[in-house]
DNA sequence: CTCCCGCTAGAACGAACGCTCTATCCAGTG
DNA sequence: CACTGGATAGAGCGTTCGTTCTAGCGGGAG
């Protein structure tokens, strides 16, 4: 009732309510300018939408209507990982594949969208715990894609729990660091070591 | 003539100069709330000076104090990070060390005082050129500084660059990681995960 | 002494902020 | 038909923003 109702054909463009407009353009914005660099008539207008129309999908202000940004950006990073996990024949070529990925990302939005989650969590540190909340389920979601995929490939429990906060803390800052020295090269070196880290756990563990 | 004279003793606290107090406020805040979540007015207030000192001293208005604000938030790692780096018996020790003290500074401040540089250039992407070039070269000198201390520990040129990279986009995501999610953990494991990586490049080399 | 100048002090400006409020529109229901 | 309630629309609230500007301070130089 919400949404779907007309057609689930493959992802129609054209007839996006007002409230996920919203939410994509909030996202996207914050993601370039963080959250106290966005303002919400700056969101309602890229969103093609009023102030009335924002303040009554999210009566919880800018807050709210940050959560629910992470919250979509959570959702598309989450789908592109599972993809690059799922389409590389071991997790060790996977994180070259998703450095890859990023590191293409970022170049070609000319080095301005970074993580959706970090600008956005980043600079509202002690002051909205909502915020927080869901940029830290945020990243264990990430986390909990990379663990599953590292188990998948015979890795022990214990060291696939910890390889999968490396490679996200890993992926995160090299994004970063790519980001503001406007250069590949973090993210590809990172995703070779990465590999490199994964592989000394792989099956061929004999100890 | 602009600083020092009177007295080049240890780290004399009392007489520092309204220059430097307002870079160590702006540094100190920007790291809290980034680049737009902090006011001048606010900055000069916190640093016992008028919103006339701020812009004699700085012309050039909130961007230049930004970008004073970043040098002197790198030059403070920097320090830290030679210290780590100088203290332990080798680099991949150090890069426990380095861990430990990162978890150590974040859990004290509560979780909100993460990378001074971050935060601050997050946000201004594509808007501040000065800001971006100051995140750039901080990021540049502490890789340097890892490199040096890598290339100490006899590791071939081309592997320490290449290390020196991923240590520093590891432990700056590790520690967003850590912010953000409130834990220690990512830190930790992220200081031993570059321990074995180094290790794996270490004097043993043969080929 | 007088002059000067680096520095301090804060009032005031226009713009933008987050948010509230009322008014209007329109499809669905009786 | 009238009525209702979700959705749209935007003027306007008080506040804060970054910045500018003028006035005053205090100590060394002539």
């Amino acid at each position: 009732m919400k949404t779907a109702e007309q057609d689930p054909t493959k992802d129609a463009e054209r007839p996006v309510g007002t409230r996920e407009r919203i939410v994509r353009a909030a996202s996207l914005l914050m993601q370039r300018q963080g959250y106290d660099g966005t303002g919400i008539k700056q969101i309602s207008t890229e969103a093609g939408a009023t102030l009335g129309s924002v303040y009554h999908f999210f009566p919880g202000g800018k807050q709210q209507l940050a959560v629910a940004a992470i919250g979509h950006g959570e959702r598309e990073f989450a789908d592109e990982l599972r993809l690059t996990l799922d389409g590389a024949a071991d997790p060790a070529q996977a994180m070259i594949d998703c450095a890859h990925r990023l590191a293409e990302g970022l170049r070609e939005s000319d080095w301005i969208e970074g993580c959706p989650v970090t600008s956005t969590a980043l600079g509202t540190a002690g002051r909205a715990p909502d915020i927080q909340e869901a940029a830290a389920a945020a990243f264990a979601n990430w986390r909990d894609l990379v663990y599953a995929r590292l188990r998948r490939a015979e890795i022990a429990d214990d060291d696939a729990r910890d390889l999968a906060h490396t490679v996200i803390s890993t992926l995160e800052g090299a994004e970063l660091a790519a980001q503001v020295s406007r250069s590949e090269r973090p993210l590809l070196t990172a995703g070779r070591h990465l590999a490199q880290l994964i592989d000394l756990y792989g099956p061929t563990t004999d100890s």
